[in-house]
DNA sequence: GCAACAATTGATAATGATAATCAACTATGG
DNA sequence: CCATAGTTGATTATCATTATCAATTGTTGC
C-alpha cells in the first residue's frame, strides 16, 4: 500500500499532475478491493465516504491509475470495463461463469508460452489477451 | 450458401418466424463477407442495395443469425460487437494489432486442449473465450 | 504566506452502440 | 382472400463512458 502510494505520487509529480484528496481516496479505495471492480461500482463505494465526489472523477482517475501502472483494465465482454490491480499482481486469465457471473483467476504457464509463440509466428508481439 | 440458406429457413419455420426480403438480404450480404463485420458496417453495405432498410432490422437479424447458428459474436474490447461466420467455420482466436487493427485468425490445438483442461479443473465447462 | 496560473473537480450535456417501443405493414395458414 | 401474428422502420430510450466548462484548488516562485 505504501509502495503503491509512492508509485502514484511519483507518477503524478513526474507528469505535472496534482495530488488531490479525491485521488488519494480513489487510490486507497481501489487498493483495498482485491477483486476487479468497475468505475460505477467503485464510485458507489467511494460515495459513502465522500458523497460530494463526482463519478467523472472516478472514471478519470481509474484511467490515471492504469497509466501509472497500478491498475489494469479487464474486459469481459458485457460492455463494462473493469479494473484490477496491476502492481505485483501478474497477468492471469479469468474463467467466467455464464450463469452466475462468478469469476476465477487462472494461469497456465504452458498456455502463456504457447500463445506468445503463436503470436510471434505471425509477427505479433503479445501485449495482452 | 445454399446450405446456410436452408439452415436459416429451417430455423425460421421451426420457430414460427417469417421469411422476409430484408432477412434474405441480410443473410446474403453477411455470407458474402468473409471477415468479421459489425452491425453498423453491415448496415452500411446493405443500405446501398436497399436504402429503405432500417438499422434496427440489421441489428435484430444479426442476432437471429447467431441464434440460428450461422453467425457468432466476437468481442475485441473496443465496445463494438462483430459477427463472423459460424457454420463450417470452426472456433479460432484472433491476433489483433494494437497499432493498425489488423487481425489474423489462429488456432493452436494444444492451447485449446489445455484451456479446456484448466477450465474443467475449476469445475467450468468451456463454452467460449 | 501569497499571488498567479495551470490542473482538477463536479455537474451536466454529449456520444456511440445497442435495445425497446409502436404504429404501419406483410407473410402465411385456413 | 382474410385474419392474425410476426416484422419492419422510425424513433426514442438506455447504458457506459467521454467531453465540456465554469468554479475550485494545488503548486511554484517571489
Amino acid at each position: 500500500m505504501r509502495e503503491e502510494r509512492d508509485i502514484f505520487s511519483k507518477y503524478l509529480s513526474r507528469n505535472n499532475l496534482r495530488d488531490t484528496p479525491q485521488r488519494e481516496l480513489i487510490l486507497e479505495t481501489f487498493l483495498k478491493r482485491e477483486e476487479h471492480i468497475s468505475a460505477e461500482e467503485l464510485y458507489d463505494v467511494i460515495k459513502k465516504r465522500d458523497p460530494s465526489i463526482g463519478q467523472a472523477t472516478v472514471y478519470r482517475n481509474l484511467k490515471l491509475l492504469t497509466e501509472a501502472g497500478l491498475a489494469r483494465e479487464v474486459v469481459f465482454g458485457d460492455g463494462v470495463v473493469r479494473y484490477e490491480h496491476n502492481y505485483k499482481h501478474p497477468h492471469h486469465d479469468h474463467l467466467i461463469c455464464r450463469g452466475c457471473g462468478k469469476t476465477v483467476e487462472v494461469v497456465d504457464s504452458v498456455i502463456e508460452e504457447l500463445q506468445k509463440r503463436v503470436a510471434e509466428q505471425f509477427g505479433f508481439e503479445l501485449t495482452d489477451h
